[in-house]
DNA sequence: TTTACATTGCGTTATTATGACACAATGATA
DNA sequence: TATCATTGTGTCATAATAACGCAATGTAAA
C-alpha cells in the first residue's frame, strides 16, 4: 500500500528532509453565511481535529512553508499568511498517539524525529470560503470548515492556539482593513459590518460603520444594486486594492 | 583548558541536551541618562557583536530559555519576557564561522548540530539598567550596554531583529505601559516622560502627557519632592503595581 | 393597486478625547 | 533680592466618537 510506505519513510527519514522540532500550524479562516469559519483536518493518528500543520525544509523560509500547507489544503496560492504566535510548552509531543498510530498501520518503530517534542509556530490567513476545495492528506481523514462557535475536540494544545488567533484577530482589526480575502469581490456594506461583527463578536452601530469604513477610502462605489431582495437594495461595493494594500501598512487610523 | 574542553562538549553533544535548529535571542533594553541601551555580547566566534542568545532544553518551556539567557547575562530574575516575532531566513547559519572558530581553539569537527540552519525567537525585556551586572559567557569575549543610536555590526541579521524589535516595543507604547522595569522605584514625571519620548523618538507636550498618563491611574503621587535640582523641583511618583498589571493587560486606552 | 414595513443612505447632535497654549508657583542661582 | 528655567494646573478650539432622526426604497402583504 503506498501510503504505508510514505508513513513509513515520513518516521524513518523525514529529519533529512526536514528541520527538527520545530512544525507550523495553519489558522485557516474563512467567512460564510454570517459565520466565522476555521478548516481542520481530521488526523488519523489520533482520532481528533487538529490544525492543518507541517515541517519545514531545510533551505525553506518558515513562511514558505505555511504557504505551502495552505496551498496544499486548499488550493489557494499567493494568500497573505502571517505568524502570530509561537507554542512551546515543553509537553508539546505527540509520542504516544503516534506510536499507536503507526502500529495500527502495522509499523512498530522505537525511534523518530516525530516522536519528538515540536515547538510550533502559528500562522492566519483569511481565505475566500468560496474557492476553496478542502483535501486531506496522507495522515488525516478529512478536511472541513467549522464554525468558531461550533469547535470540535482537538489535539493537543491546538484549541488554545485557535483562542489566540482569534484574539490576534480581534485586536487586529482596529490597525489593519479585514474582508480582502474573505469577501467575494463584490459586496455590500451589510456583508462588510457582519464580517466585522462575528469576527468582533459585537454589534456595531451601522450608520457609525460606515462612516468610517468609507472614511479609509478602501472601497470603491459599484454602480450596481443588489437584485431580488427584500425592502431596499443596498449597493455593491469592492475594494480599492492599492489603498487597502497601503491602509495594511498604515493602519486604519480609528476604532470600532 | 577548561574553555575547550566545555567548547567540544558542546559542539558534539548539545543536541542530546538541547532541541535543534531553534534557538531564542533576548533583546535586553534599558534606559539610562536618557538613552535607551541594548545589551550585546561580542562573539568569540565570529569576532562581531551579537544579541545574547541561547537554546531550548528539551524539557524546558521556551519562555524559561528566554529568562535563563536573560539572568546569566543580567543577574536579573522574575523579569518578564514576551515573544515578539520570528526569524526563519534559510541562511540563517553560522556554519562557516563556527568552523573558523573551533580551527582556533584547536578542534577540527566534520559534523556539529552548531553547524545546522536555526531558526530563532526573538524575546524583548526592559529592565532597570542600574541593577544589572552584564556577565559574558563562554562563547563571548564581553558584555556591554550599547546607545541604540550607536549599534555596532552585528552577525548574521541580529540588526535586523533589533531593528523589528524597536519597531514592536513602539507599537506596545500605545497599548501598554512601560516603565515598571525601566525605571528606579521613585521616579519624577519628567524621567517618565524622557523615557517615552526616546523609545518613540520624538518629543511631547509636556502637559498633555502629564494629563494622560496620570488620566490611566497607574501612577502613585509620593509626598516627596526631588532635591538639590535647579530650578522648580518635581514630585516623585511610583507606579500603581496593580493598575499598572491590569493595563498591560488591558491597554492604556490612549494614543502619545 | 395600495399600504405596510424592514432596510438603506444620508444626515444631526451631544459627548468625549486631543492638541495647542496660558499663567502662576517654585526654588536654586546670580 | 531679582532672575529664570522648570513644574503644576487650567483653558480653549478642534477633531473623533457615540447615539440617534428621518426620508427613500422596493418587496410583500392587504
Amino acid at each position: 500500500m503506498i501510503f504505508e510506505k510514505e508513513i513509513k519513510e515520513h518516521y524513518l527519514k523525514g529529519h533529512e528532509k526536514y528541520l527538527r522540532n520545530i512544525s507550523v500550524d495553519c489558522l485557516i479562516f474563512g467567512f460564510h453565511e454570517n459565520e466565522l469559519k476555521i478548516l481542520l483536518l481530521h488526523a488519523k493518528y489520533a482520532g481528533l481535529w487538529a490544525l492543518p500543520g507541517g515541517f519545514i525544509l531545510k533551505e525553506e523560509h518558515m513562511d514558505e512553508a505555511a504557504k505551502r500547507v495552505l496551498e496544499q489544503r486548499t488550493g489557494l496560492k499567493s494568500i497573505y499568511m502571517e505568524q502570530f504566535r509561537v507554542f512551546s510548552q515543553p509537553n508539546r509531543s505527540t509520542k504516544k498517539i503516534n506510536k499507536q498510530f503507526l502500529k495500527n498501520v502495522g509499523i512498530e518503530l522505537e525511534e523518530s524525529w516525530m516522536f519528538e517534542r515540536f515547538i510550533t509556530v502559528g500562522y492566519t490567513a483569511l481565505v475566500d470560503f468560496t474557492k476553496v476545495q478542502p483535501v486531506a492528506d496522507t495522515f488525516s481523514s478529512a478536511c472541513e470548515w467549522f464554525n468558531i462557535s461550533n469547535i470540535p475536540e482537538m489535539i493537543l494544545d491546538h484549541k488554545e492556539i485557535l483562542k489566540k488567533a482569534l484574539e490576534n484577530l480581534r485586536l487586529q482589526l482596529n490597525y489593519q482593513p479585514v474582508g480582502y480575502n474573505l469577501l467575494p469581490e463584490k459586496f455590500t456594506m451589510p456583508d462588510l459590518q457582519k464580517l466585522y461583527e462575528t469576527i468582533l463578536d459585537k454589534k456595531l452601530d451601522r450608520r457609525n460603520f460606515q462612516r468610517k469604513i468609507i472614511g479609509t477610502g478602501i472601497l470603491k462605489k459599484l454602480n450596481e444594486i443588489k437584485k431580488a431582495v427584500a425592502h431596499k437594495a443596498p449597493s455593491y461595493y469592492k475594494f480599492d486594492l492599492r489603498k487597502y494594500q497601503k491602509a495594511l501598512k498604515a493602519g486604519m487610523g480609528f476604532e470600532l
